[in-house]
DNA sequence: AAAATTATTTAGATTTGTCTAAATAATAAT
DNA sequence: ATTATTATTTAGACAAATCTAAATAATTTT
């Protein structure tokens, strides 16, 4: 099956706003790719088509299996060059989705798979994500809590749900990325804001919507 | 100027087929892109409007200013990402160039720029093809001359002019790379054959178009 | 200088991916 | 149970990149 660029970004959208087997709605999926849900209703026919989706007229979208192996395929790539920009070209965090969007479409197993070794084989990227290996297969997370709703007081941070570059940035602010350790230090209860210590750095708050996105746990 | 990947593959076509300032033809061009005429004609116009050649009707094509520095930004990008595979992710030199057709479409001067360095700067690709600067500067190659024409003896394999993978593997097959030193054992005029020689491996003899092809320097 | 050949362009279609505006379906509010 | 709102689909259009077939220009041969 041979796709194209549009239709990968797709799949890849499907796969990504698909939680289980919730169907994806039109508007959403035009939300997520920023396009109108005309264009949606069209690709979703293409899609069908080429039997990447289960697809029926106002009853949303599913991936089907065929179209979930590719998505795995694309997100592997995706977040191996993710690793590539960081750990080889020393790309900060919040400039490689970017990239990667682009490069995550030059289909090749071979290049992939190369670059996966050259890599060390990397089973999570830059952001915490799980990478798919040559077979789909992830590694399942350790369990792991958002830090708006982390019980432990020691915690390490694991992974960002909100990738935008905006909180990327935010965090290397405030000195937090993948692996940085914290101490939880208070509640506040009026709008949720959540003090915390990172070691050798003066406490901070951070707010709600921050602590959504960060994904921690017990250390 | 925001090119899509067509016209970034005309302009560098475009690029390699003009031979100093001689028009190229649309038949030509429509050849080595392998496309049809009347298609090349259609983009001729787009690219004109775009500023990036002088068109004329029956005139054929040669790039303005603005279109040979466009060239030698995805010239650039091609063959470092060449480097990229042959050095890093051990590719082999008739593998890269399909790669490198794709992956030079990635319009960021930061990660060409950054691609550059981890790369240590390289000035020739795989296939002994200068690798123009951020500036579009290219290191002005060494004289060198095709191994049918060459005069001295002992010879090292510069460059590649034919970079199709059947001569590729052929030269793979061959023992002859970029850096082999060789010794001319015999010229014959019956059909312009050559006999060489390269250290430790026995002597063999290589046709007129493949002797075309392989750029060599006294050593 | 015609005639024949080759090169190039035009005219008109097609495919892909997108859009706007209007129609219809589904869902929520009264 | 209507009505209003929201979600989705359809109809019709458009730009990009390509094609085939036909027309025209340029070049070469006789
Ligand atoms: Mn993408
Ligand atoms: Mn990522
Ligand atoms: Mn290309
Ligand atoms: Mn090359």
């Amino acid at each position: 099956m041979n796709l194209s660029i549009a239709e990968e970004n797709y799949v890849k959208a499907i796969y990504k706003l698909q939680d289980g087997d919730t169907a994806v709605t039109t508007n959403a999926l035009a939300y997520e790719l920023d396009t109108k849900p005309a264009s949606v209703t069209d690709m979703a026919k293409k899609l069908k088509e080429k039997q990447l989706i289960d697809y029926e007229k106002y009853q949303g979208i599913t991936l089907s299996s065929e179209g979930r192996k590719t998505a795995l395929q694309i997100v592997r790539r995706h977040r191996l060059w993710e690793c590539f920009l960081v750990d080889k070209l020393a790309f900060s965090w919040e400039e490689v989705h970017e990239l990667a969007e682009e490069l995550e479409h030059v289909r090749s197993e071979k290049l992939t798979n190369r670059l996966s070794e050259y890599l060390g084989n990397p089973t999570v990227d830059p952001h915490g994500d799980p990478i798919p290996d040559a077979h789909g297969k992830m590694v399942k997370p350790r369990p792991q809590t958002s830090l708006d709703q982390a019980n432990a007081k020691r915690l390490v941070v694991t992974a960002v749900t909100d990738q935008s570059t905006a909180l990327l940035a935010f965090l290397n602010a405030k000195g937090i990325g993948l692996g940085t350790q914290l101490e939880i230090l208070a509640h506040y209860e009026y709008d949720n804001s959540i003090e915390i210590k990172i070691k050798h750095a003066p406490a901070l708050t951070i707010s709600e919507q921050v602590a959504k996105n960060i994904m921690v746990r017990p250390v």
